[in-house]
RNA sequence: CGGGAUGUAGCGCAGCUUGGUAGCGCACUUCGUUCGGGACGAAGGGGCCGCAGGUUCGAAUCCUGUCAUCCCGACCA
């Protein structure tokens, strides 16, 4: 290709709405282009990218035996409807973007595409002879994102890698589950990513075990903790660890303490000279379920420890038998409007009694007691009085009538100790989520109705995983991870092009002949060759060559008239002047140790 | 939805306080000089000042409303 030829349109300030390295430079770089909040357009450029990515994921899905499939975007409610997750997905803060055609059918563009592969599934696989099937698609996937975020990375419209495997059996199931652990593993490396793989939260989705790959980067918007040797890895949401040992309290009899306006745990500590560790803090909280129940829930949490939100969804869910819409601290106006007497807010004990509820509106008049585990360990406590501004010292669990649920509730901290292997302190990093397989086990294909034939002439529901990786999100990571000053630094396999020539000064006849012979000899290799054509000074087209990004550069300037130019590395800005000969037989062999497949 | 900010040419911005009918840099067009790290000179083209009301002889500027975008929180590939 050639640069005249291309459309080319390179910015030199910054657009003023790009926050992040990676966003700036691919606009900048003229990659891609906003049309709307969170919606791009791929320019060329773009999309050669986004295609080579493409190459590579097929190729590696093709050899598990995944077969790839294209589903409709446009998918009917009923489908949902079936799955039970149409109210969830449309209603209030519903992802899916949704219409109603001119019969007054409703639609929605997939957000995801487990409804429709499911019923398909359910209709094309009848016997167990037919299975494991793994399909899987490249496709346009559309999620009213509340708040898009840094180009690419959060959009409302993105390309997704999906693929959905059924099997007749859970051992089945996680052999391919590991499969597509090792798929993902050769993908991200291929695209020359230094991805984590972590433990993370199947959300909403569901399914028994999940792991999230993480392109580790500043601007990623996960936090992620890892062991020093890299043998655990979690995502925040899901990661646990020894907490650091409580400061034990002193000996002494239970009493109970005036307390007045000590209500956060650091105001109360300063005064009574506690340390966080020694009290149980209670958080009152409502969860909203999709049942339309409205549950109080109370969590107690040792002092010095933060409540992880999905821990708690995940747990209510789980106690209930039903899914959680939202949980959100109960407030003093909550307390009134349900018609109840006042609570003792910053007082609250872990015993505060379900009378408490008695004659609530809306609310379910008992508690959720949950217990973090380091707060039901501790031997002796602070905790509150169940009345204003006061608290209890010294109590025990034995002498509180509560029995709460032991669950761990809190989040996991860096510096703290490793559970798999506590000689280990954990670390803190931040990751970029490109991809996140699932063992679905049979929820949806229970909820589908989507059976096939045993071997003992039963029917029973698919086993089912699903595996995504965010392709145009992963290409955007991958200038998130390579890039420097002057701009993006692709890695070879996933670059638009591997070799730019740029032909220095073009009035120069010589210069001239020599680019378009050069040029000529590596596109009939079959090299991804662009040629720099334009009558623009040499400064100007080393600038958009190092803000594009091309791995190779091949300079033809005022050297040609001996036959020599200069090979120069993108990334590390090494430069060669070389007989054109030798120029080339070094490219050849730089950009033939990847494994990049082959895009026109 | 809550909190914060911004809308003026393709991009980055000034002008607004103190109303008088729009300007700078980059980009674009033409000519000349230049030609290995975003050249210089000259001459051009391009703006419903987000939108709608209002105040005023007169509004980019003041007032009201509205829409959009971005940033911080809840959602996720």
């Amino acid at each position: 290709m050639r640069v005249s030829r291309l459309m080319l349109v390179t910015l030199r300030d910054v657009p003023a709405d790009a926050e992040i390295a990676s966003h700036q430079l691919l606009l900048r770089g003229g990659y891609i282009r906003r049309v709307g909040s969170g919606i791009y357009a791929y320019l060329p450029l773009m999309w050669k990218v986004l295609r080579k990515i493409s190459a590579i994921v097929q190729e590696e899905m093709d050899a598990t035996g995944a077969l790839e499939t294209l589903l409709p975007q446009l998918q009917p409610s009923e489908l949902w409807e079936r799955s039970g997750r149409w109210q969830g997905y449309t209603a209030g803060e519903g992802i899916m973007f949704h219409l109603e055609d001119r019969q007054g059918r409703e639609v929605g563009l997939g957000p995801t595409h487990e409804e429709v592969v499911t019923s398909l599934a359910g209709e094309l696989l009848r016997s167990y002879r037919q299975l494991p099937v793994t399909l899987y698609q490249i496709q346009n996937k559309f999620r009213d994102e509340i708040r898009p975020r840094f180009g690419l990375m959060r959009g409302r419209e993105f390309i997704m890698k999906d693929a959905y495997s059924f099997h007749a059996d859970e051992d089945d199931l996680r052999r391919c589950y590991g499969e597509m652990d090792r798929a993902y593993r050769r993908i991200f490396e291929r695209c020359g990513l230094q991805a984590v793989a972590v433990e993370a939260d199947s959300g909403a989705i569901g399914g028994a075990a999940s792991q999230e790959f993480m392109v580790t980067a500043e601007a990623g918007e996960d936090l992620i903790l890892t062991s020093e040797d890299g043998s655990y890895a979690a995502n925040l949401e899901k990661a646990v660890s020894i907490a650091n040992p409580a400061t034990p309290l002193p000996e002494g009899e239970v009493k109970v303490i005036d307390t007045p306006g000590q209500d956060s745990i650091d105001a109360l500590c300063n005064s009574q000279d506690l340390e966080p560790s020694q009290v149980v803090k209670v958080l009152a909280l409502l969860a909203r379920m999709e049942s339309g129940a409205q549950q109080p829930v109370l969590v107690c949490l040792r002092g010095d420890q933060e409540l992880n939100d999905v821990k708690l969804v995940n747990a209510i869910s789980a106690l209930q038998n039903d899914g959680v819409l939202d949980v959100t601290p109960v407030s003093v106006e909550q307390v009134a409007n349900q018609g109840l007497s006042p609570w003792p807010f910053g007082a609250l004990g872990p015993d505060l009694d379900d009378a408490s509820l008695e004659g609530a509106k809306s609310w379910t008049t008992s508690f959720l007691r949950f217990a973090d585990p380091t707060a039901k360990e501790l031997d002796r406590f602070v905790c509150g009085a169940n009345s204003p501004n006061q608290h209890r010292w010294g109590s025990r669990w034995s002498d509180l009538s509560c029995d709460p649920q032991v669950v761990d509730l809190r989040n996991a901290q860096a510096g703290e100790r490793c559970q798999k292997d506590p000689t280990q302190t954990l670390m803190a990093r931040r990751g970029i989520e490109v991809g996140h397989i699932f063992q679905l086990g049979r929820k949806y294909s229970q909820a589908m109705e989507a059976s096939f034939t045993t071997a003992e002439g039963g029917q029973e529901a698919f086993w089912m995983g699903c595996y995504g990786i965010g392709v145009s999100r992963l290409a955007q990571a991958a200038v998130e991870q390579h890039h420097d000053q002057a701009g993006i630094c692709w890695p070879l396999a996933i670059a638009p092009f591997a070799v730019v020539i740029v032909v220095a000064n073009m009035q120069d006849e010589t210069q001239l002949q020599l680019g378009e012979q050069l040029y000529d000899t590596l596109r009939a290799e079959g090299v991804d060759v662009l040629l720099d054509d334009r009558s623009e000074r040499a400064g100007v087209k080393f600038k958009d060559a190092d803000l594009i990004g091309i791995p190779w550069r091949l300079v033809v300037g005022r050297d040609a008239a001996n036959g020599q130019v200069e090979l120069v590395e993108r990334a590390t800005r090494e430069a060669q002047v070389l007989p054109t000969d030798e120029a080339l037989a070094s490219l050849r062999e730089a950009i033939s140790t990847t494994t990049s497949p082959t895009v026109v």
